[in-house]
DNA sequence: TTCTGTGAAATAGTTCACAGCG
DNA sequence: CGCTGTGAACTATTTCACAGAA
């Protein structure tokens, strides 16, 4: 009954992007969508969009497609959202600050619960309607609040060892903000996302369509006029 | 010269943590690190950083190891970190605040030069220093701003039709904060980051270790407390 | 007839293991 | 002698193409 534990990772990857879009579908009442519509909305292929669900051993019906309603409450069944997944912040610097301030969070079910810091001045003090609290008392708010996710927005250079006082503290799951890697025992899983990443990558792939744009390492392309 | 475009997309995406080891390990003065070394901090397997250099041909030396200056040169160099990328964020809500009072973009390169919205009682206002654009001055604020690269921040429903909108108007780089996935030329680049999306990702492996803890789907696990 | 579910082929990425350079 | 660079084996993932259910 439910996942197995055969989902990829470049499946369970995909997974919130399939519940979006079938959210979306199921809101603009379509009761019924194919593989190569939501594969379309997604962006990725339609047979592994096909392949993705059946590992989740969800079906659809042939000649027609899948439930948009059985698809999101499937897919969010898989990823967990049955339930709220309440989360700390680490680190309330301006990042910190700017997660707490995004509403976004609890909206898809990850009310932020505490803020944590263990800067003097900044702990005591209200952001988002929640006071900062102090990093030592972190096993303490874990337990007040049932929190086993952490987000990390720390400066880099604290990042491993705030990560350690975590995952003793109780934190399972960990979303890491900071430029670092963070290492962790293999019952914590560790996520790291990290906006200047994610620029790099785009200027390395806007980097190369210049230099082929120029003809820098590539094949020259004679244009082919006539028949 | 230069990187050539055989650099597979695994690789890419592990050079920023790749850059960013190499950086942290010349400013702490060590002049040389191993594949040994750099690949545990990071957290690859060794071989799989060795073949990810010698892909950008980059070069080691037998018996001691990678340079490290010379790392984050080149590496900096084939994301393109010798030149800025000036940046607009595109929908000033919660989001769209949130990132551009985020003072790490232009630390690292990626300077924000202009917000843009289209709600009225949002154009204008000041925002970490900068005045609120409409979205209907996008072409010129791109031209004046020697802007490529958007960070799209909208509310999910709009982000289709605006991401349209910067293409038409210049964009060739997207990195995409909407829960929604967006479709653009393919000389465009799109990536999408979401914090709702690593989050569920989590809960899923989370949710998963905890059934496994609890036996289901999982052959029983035997204490065996004699040798 | 349309669209799923899936063998089988193709492609991509990782890791081992070791020759050989400095 | 230590560590890089890389063939070769392996594993993961994608995609094609089509049998067959509704």
């Amino acid at each position: 009954m439910g996942a197995d534990s055969r989902v990829s990772e470049a499946t369970i990857a995909r997974l919130p992007q399939y519940l979006q879009s079938s959210i979306d579908a199921a809101k603009a009442g379509e009761s019924t969508i194919s593989s190569d519509r939501l594969a379309e909305l997604v962006g990725v292929n339609p047979a592994t969009l096909r392949r993705d669900l059946a590992s989740l051993e969800i079906a659809g019906t042939r000649g027609v497609g899948y439930d948009t309603k059985y698809l999101v409450f499937e897919i969010g069944g898989a990823l967990g959202l049955n339930q709220e997944w309440p989360v700390v912040i680490v680190g309330v610097g301006n990042l910190g600050r700017a997660l707490g301030n995004y509403s976004g969070l609890e909206e898809r079910g990850f009310p932020v619960r505490a803020l944590v810091d263990n800067a003097p001045d900044v702990v005591g003090t209200t952001v988002s309607g929640l006071v900062v609290e102090h990093l030592d008392d972190i096993a303490a708010i874990l337990q007040r609040e049932s929190v086993t996710v952490a987000v990390l927005a720390t400066p880099p250079h604290a990042a491993q060892e705030v990560a350690d006082l975590l995952v003793g503290a109780g934190i399972t799951s960990l979303l890491n903000f900071t430029a670092v890697a963070v290492q962790a025992a293999e019952t914590v899983e560790v996520r790291r996302v990290d906006l200047a990443t994610e620029l790099q990558i785009l200027s390395f792939y806007q980097q190369r369509a210049n230099s082929a744009r120029n003809g820098v390492g590539v094949p020259i392309e004679r244009k082919n006029e006539q028949t």
